[in-house]
DNA sequence: TGTACATCAGTGAACGCGCGTTCACTGATGTAC
DNA sequence: TGTACATCAGTGAACGCGCGTTCACTGATGTAC
């Protein structure tokens, strides 16, 4: 409905489901809402007549599935690009960068985390996008500043970091602080967490104890060098 | 159309209220998706007609705005109900029975927080909810094991819990390991997280000083005497 | 070079469905006299 | 104690809507001869 798409050529075909595709993300990002995310809306959005659609996807469900591996793909590559010296600033980064996307397509990111998933097994694109996180956690461990099982302790992070981005996204009228400080409030204390808790298994001091240590502990902390972003 | 309901009385009217919300929730609970949630299915639910349900709601958004002011409620009593003698354990109390309700009521916990918020206020209901939070951080922060802003702490401490709520109902696929482990990790991390993590602003040391600092910490670190849970 | 034809990209119109919502109604019941 | 009536709880049928999906079709275009 919005532009008069020309036919494609004679083998060409399969433009249209890149268009289509490239509809349906303009929809998530100017309507605000998945809801909006019907077929008709997707082909209208493409200058194409509705059945058209089918031409590419057997159903509904295969479009929104084509939809979220496109996002999918995309936070992948951003978290494997994360790169640093250091793996527990890279670690940061990877925190950082993840719920910076989430926040800058909070429709997608909805899509992708808040729904119900269609199908049963994990999409090999998100499997892939865990993948990066893993090795990135991994490398903390083997250099020692983690410990514990890398596969869990991912999974920790990315809770942590996906509460953070899902909070901001569907609570927004909540008392939240500039979100860069939430961001950054919530990458240093997922990330010292995860190095100091699994350290202290089975062995919890009183609040009093825990506050003289740590503020001995902080004190006594060498200082770093790098910066902190 | 499960059971025929008789008639209320002349003036118990409103009993017909209770009957929609509660149906409302068996719904929820038996189908696994809000989906199911539409008004003619609530008011079958309930053994009465479909217009009978706008006796009670003016329409679709305010029966579900209700039944969200139940969960929230139910939700707030919980957290508002931990208790412990060290504010930190308290804290930690609090988290693990948040996380644990998300994960027992998971399409309820959905509908409260993976929905765009109908109205643009924060329900009441939702702001005591956090503000028992606020309290169970002000506590700590009061008795120094924590650092920093109350608020910002609470909302990132209930970002870590809704996070690995969130993510586990929403990818029930991925590698998580036991319920009560990944709860446990979550709370540990998260806590001690922003035990430390506010003490170091601004002094990132590498990994390899961090590793260290932190293994004579634990090493150092006076046993405690009460008990995890 | 011309032409018949198979193929391919895409269409117009319609289908049935479940939904939220409305409207005029019904029949039981408490109350006033 | 009897009865007329206002009120209240609830109903049956229908509305229009947007949706996913299907079907028979059209018309341009590359290709074979």
């Amino acid at each position: 409905m919005t532009e008069k798409r020309v036919r494609a050529r004679r083998g060409d075909g399969a433009l249209l489901r890149e268009e289509l595709l490239r509809a349906a993300e303009e929809l998530l990002d100017e309507t605000g809402t998945e809801e909006a995310l019907t077929i008709r809306a997707v082909a209208a959005r493409a200058g194409v007549s509705t059945p058209s659609v089918y031409l590419h996807f057997a159903d509904k469900d295969e479009l929104l599935e084509a939809v979220c591996l496109r996002v999918w793909d995309e936070l992948g590559r951003l978290v494997a690009d994360c790169r640093d010296p250091d793996p527990f600033q890279r670690l940061g980064r990877c925190g950082r960068a993840y719920i910076r996307f989430a926040l800058d397509r909070p429709v997608q990111y909805r899509v992708l985390m808040m729904t119900p998933s269609t199908g049963e097994a994990v999409p090999p694109a998100a499997r892939a996008c865990f993948g990066y996180m893993l090795d990135a956690v991994r490398a903390c461990v083997e250099s020692g500043v983690l410990r514990g099982e890398p596969e869990q302790l991912a999974l920790a992070l990315w809770s942590a970091a996906h509460g953070c981005a899902a909070l901001l996204i569907a609570q927004p009228s909540f008392p939240w602080p500039d979100r860069e400080v939430m961001v950054d409030l919530m990458v240093r204390i997922s990330g010292f967490g995860a190095a100091l808790g699994p350290r202290l298994t089975g062995r919890p001091p009183s609040s009093a104890d825990l506050a003289a240590a740590l503020d001995a502990f902080a004190a006594r902390l060498p200082a770093g060098d790098g910066p902190a972003s």
